[in-house]
DNA sequence: GACTCAACGTTATAACATAACAACTCTACG
DNA sequence: CGTAGAGTTGTTATGTTATAACGTTGAGTC
């Protein structure tokens, strides 16, 4: 007989306990598909393509997803500080500490395609001050740093 | 009568000057095509997306242009240093400062979409800090800060 | 002239993302 | 209760961004 597919990998409390936390702040509602998207990508441990990560759902729940349902759970999932956008990889991923709002900087290793997201307060002081100066008023940064990590240099 | 289609915008000729000069560096060419591009592309003073930049040229040379033509040339473009790409936007744009290689910071204003390139070398120094301590060997950087330009705070 | 290599043209397709609308499901309020 | 309203999800279609594969042209060189 067919096994049954799982409905989502094994979310460790720890992540589902500060995903309901950032839910109840906004007062989002944290709903049985929208953790099982987030529960794939915490699984994966690796930034996924939109499309990567709707043919992994489609491999656990043995059925169709269409990418719009994906990109509606990804956009919830950024909108609540849950996820990242790789802006210049047009990927996703989990954010590494979402117990607070922040602004991160991410590092790309272009051999081994890890990313470490980092929060360096100095970088946003300083990109306010720069934008300052021109007069401009900063709402969001995007900071992606691509390079080889420690790991890969040996 | 029918008027000829012109083949490009007038390029002023420091911008040609420019151009050619970051080619002789490379070893690359600049072909009337390439340069074509690069003249729409600063006669418009605006990121373009790729198929604004293809509409633009069609209705330029009244002719039909591929996008992997654009794309072709874009690249070229990226790769001698003459134009830069928005990764948040997907758009593209000249240089504003091309005499020299850089790493640039962009800010763009949600309000009347001005993208205003500055060259904060403090910026650069400090992710390669930052890098440096997470141990990780910096290729480049994209800095996109999003937020209201001066003329439009008013 | 024939060789070479980069540039260019052409067609097709892959990859990324959203629009429009119908159906379902909570939840709050009477 | 029950039903109205808002948010979520499903479905289909389409829009936007980017590249693959392969043939042709054109300029420089031997």
């Amino acid at each position: 007989m067919a096994k049954p597919s799982a409905q989502a990998p094994r979310l460790p409390a720890k992540w589902r306990k500060l995903a309901e936390a950032r839910c109840a702040e906004k007062a989002e509602r944290l709903t049985p598909a929208r953790l099982g998207v987030y529960a794939e990508m915490l699984a994966c441990e690796r930034p996924l393509s939109a499309y990567e990560l709707i043919a992994l759902l489609e491999k656990r729940q043995n059925r169709k997803v269409a990418p719009v349902t994906v990109y509606r759970h990804l956009d919830f999932l950024m909108r609540v500080g849950l996820v990242h956008r790789l802006q210049s990889a047009q990927t996703y991923l989990p954010c590494d500490h979402p117990d607070h709002p922040h602004e991160s900087q991410f590092l790309l290793c272009s051999s081994c395609g890890h990313v470490d997201e980092v929060e360096a307060t100095g970088v946003e002081t300083l990109l306010a001050k720069v934008a300052d100066q021109h007069g401009f008023r900063p709402d969001s940064t995007v900071v992606e740093v691509k390079g080889v990590c420690g790991n890969c240099r040996d």
